[in-house]
Parts: C-alpha cells; structure tokens; sequence
DNA sequence: GTGCATGCAAATCTTTTGCACTCTT
DNA sequence: AAGAGTGCAAAAGATTTGCATGCAC
C-alpha cells in the first residue's frame, strides 16, 4: 500500500488536496493494476468496500483529474463506458505501452506490455507530427471462450 | 458510383432490402473513403445533398445493419461519437489495417493503410486466441498545428 | 398482401454541469 | 477563514427501443 504515498505527493506536488474520496478512487486503482475498470466499477468497488460512501460524480470528476495529471491512462474500448488504469510512471518517458485484447465474448481485457507502435510514430515525427501517443485495441475471442465456441 | 452495385447486392444476398434510406447512407460512405464518419456527420450529409430525407435514427441503424454484414468499420475514437468507414473487402481476407491517426486540436484523421499490428496476432492465435480484429488510434499534433503550436 | 424498414417519441446510458454545502489546508 | 471538493439534481450527448405506419418484395 505505500503506493498510495506516491499519489498523495503527486496530488500535493500538483497543489491538489488530498481527500478521502481521491484516495478510495486511488486506492481500487492501485488493487487493479492489470485490469482496466469502468468509472461504474471503480465506484461500485468503492461502496462494496464499505470503507467509505462517495458520489459516482465524484468518481468521474477524480478519474479526469488523475487523468490530467498522468497518475492513470483512459481509454475507449468499443461500445462501452471509458476504462480506467495506473499510468506506468517510471515507462512513460520510454515507449508507450497501453495496449490491450478484449474478448468479445466474455468481456476478458488482457493488457501487452511491450510496444510495437512506437517505429510508426518515430516515422511520423520524422514527417512532423508531434506529441504522439496511441491506443492500440485489439478484440475476438479469448482462449477458453474459442474453445466453447 | 458502380460500387453502389456492390451494396445492392450484397443486402440481397444477406435477405435485406434495397431501400432509398440504405443507398443514401451508402453513397455517402462511398463518397468518403479517405475518412471516417460518425452518424451525425453521415446523416447531415444527407440532409445537405437534398436529395433525400430521412431519419437520424434510420442512420443509426442502417449503420448498425452495414457493420454487422461487413460492409463498414465502426471505430470508437476517445471522447467522441463512433465513426464509421467502408470496409475494404478485399483486404479483409488479408491483413486487417484499421490505423488512425487523429489530431488533437484541428479533429484531422489520417488512416494508415499498411498493417502492422498483424504479426502480434499471429502470435496469439498460437496461443489460442480467435477472430481478432483490431483498432488503433494514435493522437497529437498534426504537422500544420505542430507549427502553430 | 406480408413483413421488413422507417419515423417519431421516448427511454437508456454515459458523462458533464450548476450550485449550495463541506472539508482540507 | 478561504476556496477546493463533494453531493445532489438536472442537463447534455450518443445511441437504443417501442410502436404504428409505409414501402420493398
């Protein structure tokens, strides 16, 4: 939990203060590093809880603070509510890296860690364009669901 | 405008109807190969060319009818209503090659038409992964606002 | 004529905004 | 005490749904 550290000082650097609701909204963030979470989910994660009781408005208005301040990264699967994970920090100077699969079937989100984006976007700075990032989705069917299907 | 046929043809072959609605809202498509459309855009379109009126709501549909026969792409780009663009038939049996890139401040969209995303696929097919697709979006400055800027 | 498509109205879902009240600093 | 954050209600935007009518076949 001494992650939670890292977004207190970040919020503090940022002259940002430092609530209770934030750091329930951090806090979900920090116990799903490998999965994307809708705002709908990390609220419903928050009540679940039962630590504290907070307002889902609340929760959109921190995730797009977060956003801004590149404590998490959002992104926009097909046909569904933005998703929401930790930004890599220590990564984001390097090469981005925010790509997921999506099953098509059971929902599953499975994230890549290494990027295969980045040459093309070399090739477009050379060409230039500037302050590049991306978001790479790709979908069909997961393991088990292929073998159902 | 011969790929009008195509259209035709291709709803009669799936059992669907031929009506003016549909071949409006694929002449538009047809017209703008080069970007992607969202609803509103495809429907003003229509409205505009005064040859034909119709409902946002049929555009909606209509649309929903072209992606799942294959017709169109539907991509959801962030913070923004879904676009829509012809599907190349004849590279859908290929590499897929659904590459964006969008500017942040002027909305410019560029596609990519070379596919470089295809070699992670193969990759998880081996490992039992199925029907994958793909959308990748990548965003910044276009080389006109990256001068401005 | 039959039933798929459409238009219109209304519902739904996600996200944003306004404003008074509350808590951090 | 000041004002950033929050809760609540309501608005806004995109998309879907229900149902009666109209058009393709």
């Amino acid at each position: 939990m001494e992650s939670l550290n890292e977004i207190k000082s970040l919020l503090k650097s940022k002259q940002l203060r430092v609530t209770q609701t934030r750091l329930a909204v951090a806090t979900i963030l920090l116990n799903n590093k490998e999965k994307p979470l809708t705002s709908e989910e990390i609220f419903n994660k928050i009540q679940k809880s039962k630590k504290y009781d907070c307002d889902q408005v609340s929760v959109y208005r921190i995730l797009s603070t977060y956003d801004e301040i590149g404590f998490i990264k959002k992104s926009n699967f097909q046909g569904e509510a933005s998703r929401y994970i930790l930004s890599n920090m220590e990564e984001n100077n390097s090469l981005g890296h925010e790509h997921y699969f999506k099953c098509t079937a059971c929902n599953y989100i499975k994230p890549f860690h290494n990027c295969f984006v980045s040459s093309k976007e070399r090739e477009l700075e050379k060409n230039g364009f500037k302050n590049l990032k991306h978001h790479l989705e790709i979908t069909g069917l997961c393991p088990k669901c292929a073998k159902v299907s």
